[in-house]
DNA sequence: TTGTACGCGTTATCAA
DNA sequence: TTGATAACGCGTACAA
């Protein structure tokens, strides 16, 4: 068994006849260390591997270099780049990126929140568990000036900044597309209320049904948690209705993609029949046949900015405390499924 | 400005006039405390929301309870799904997890080591950059006893635990799949030799060919970043053969779909004309039609098992070090793509 | 230009 | 059952 301790700046400075704070300095490129010793330090440390410990490090300026993560899930397309983005941003400045999963559950999300600040990250880019509506876990980061940054699912509940798109107006935009198209009886597959983006997503779809004098039925709506599965159970009862809806906006490409799947089987043709559009642009939309109409969601640049607003935000040390919601544009991604002429 | 100090322990000895030891044992149970303590402190802590640093502790334990993981994109269905498991893993044994990525750059891997190694995880899952050919960046965590576990994209070159499938009999079982089919010109879409994994199941495909008496032709073999555009531009060489393939054996199914898609484009008829397969059992796989036949590839599975492969080394201190090769069993998944009778 | 001494917050050892 | 003290490795004010 290897029990090699792993060399330190006292063993550095032993070895050499310096003390450690020359060793420190020497390693950091401290001005007031001369040329010579400053190399041979670095000579020193480079050729027997010297390796700064980074807890100690963080622990003595109070600096983890640590941005931690909170999503419901990290094996989701809009996820994972989201994810993808963040860890970015946080390379760009040198920082480290810790990652934690809620599942979609209160409890988990607590936990997380707690590990966090176990480990003092220097702030947290968030995105909601579906459920949580007690924030109070998240208090203990601005009680202690850690800055929270929430990403795509958010709350009003907490005073902190906020990156996601436009949901109402998507929805909208959605909504109008299939009108435009001639769909008369359009149906919303939406995912739970209790998100706020899934409220404001349905808000867009009834409103532009207003606007257009098209009747909202009850009925067209139907909410799940926009898995594949609820995708098809829930088209299912829309598609057997004897009066069936000739277009559906989809709260996700998932649902989407479930629902031109499930249409094709009955022998419904899409769009003709039934035009459809979704939301996210996950790869599976430009896949299924045919192509599914949808919104684009900028994933990767809304972590990228993530990240970037919580580093931002670490320098501010005002007394006034304002909070930033930066809003990323979508675009209408019109493609076969919903295109009727 | 908020510079309330965070509450450590000493604050509570000081109220409470015991002593920061006490205070120390009676938040972790400890036996020698007694429970009227115990309780006092505690509850005062819970009270005024003490919240312990985990960086001062890890210091003092050496012991981050953090595991790193390198992979080369986070936002690949694969991976995601990978991280997903080590996650869970983590979570389980109450460890942390940092990710990095390479980008599939060898000069990114070595800095995400060294930023690793620098954070002080006490284990890293790597799954390699797919040009990487030295790998003496890894070494530091050997030296120090820090257990790897490769997960995936591996190298024998390091001596270290290693998560993988048999890509050598995947491959030829995707391969002979296509033979039993009645293809009898089959090609091969790989990806880049330098890796293991793809030499691997390219051998397979080789063995598959030469057991059924077909013969090798080079130029049915192509090798790209199997990436959807390059998986377009290949099989464009050789759906533009004049004597073209009946059958390709994809090793992702970015690029099986591709080909599927390039195919119908061209009025090709899958399976009929062109029996398809590809690799990792993907979302897209279940969407494109017809369905894509793959190899299931378990990669949450695998993330798990590589976390606890992780947290498994670092118990032993054995002065033998013995490493282990795990071997996921992957399945014929057999989809429309290639089914011809 | 270099060295001394202390503190970051916690925990383990030893003593009381 | 509790307390005093040292130590983890590094960085920095202050002294030399």
């Amino acid at each position: 068994m290897n029990n090699k301790k792993v060399l330190t700046i006292y063993d550095i400075a032993t070895e050499l006849k310096l003390s450690p704070s020359t060793i420190s300095r020497a390693l950091q490129d401290h001005y007031s260390i001369g040329k010579k010793t400053t190399e041979k330090v670095k000579g020193y440390a480079a050729k027997h591997g010297y390796k700064p410990n980074g807890v100690a490090a963080s622990l003595r300026n109070n600096k983890t270099k640590t941005i931690g993560v909170i999503v419901p899930w990290v094996n989701r397309p809009f996820i994972s780049s989201l994810i993808s983005g963040i860890e970015l941003g946080a390379t760009e400045s040198n920082y480290n990126v810790i990652i934690s999963q809620s599942h979609d559950n209160y409890d988990n999300e607590v936990a997380c929140a707690t590990s966090l600040f176990s480990s003092r990250v220097e702030g947290v880019v968030v995105s909601l568990s579906v459920k949580t509506k007690d924030f109070s876990h998240f208090d203990r980061f601005l009680n202690s000036n850690i800055p929270i940054v929430f990403a795509d699912r958010w709350t009003e509940e907490i005073h902190a900044d906020k990156i996601m798109i436009d949901n109402f107006k998507a929805g909208f935009t959605a909504t109008e597309h299939l009108i435009q198209q001639g769909c008369k009886r359009i149906a919303h597959l939406g995912g739970l209320l209790d998100q706020k983006i899934y409220r404001e997503r349905q808000l867009g779809y009834v409103e532009a049904l207003k606007q257009n004098n098209l009747p909202i039925d009850e009925r067209l709506i139907i909410h799940n948690l926009l898995s594949a599965e609820e995708g098809f159970k829930s088209s299912d009862i829309l598609l057997d209705m004897d009066e069936r809806p000739d277009g559906i906006f989809c709260a996700n490409d998932t649902v989407g993609v479930s629902t031109i799947q499930n249409a094709k089987k009955r022998g419904i043709k899409v769009p003709e029949e039934l035009a459809v559009i979704g939301f996210n642009n996950d790869p599976i939309s430009l896949i299924i046949d045919p192509p599914l109409s949808t919104i684009s969601h900028p994933a990767k640049e809304m972590g990228l900015l993530a990240a970037e607003q919580v580093l931002k935000r670490k320098e501010g040390s005002e007394s006034v405390i304002r909070t930033e919601t930066i809003i990323l544009k979508t675009e209408l991604l019109a493609r076969e499924s919903s295109i009727r002429r």
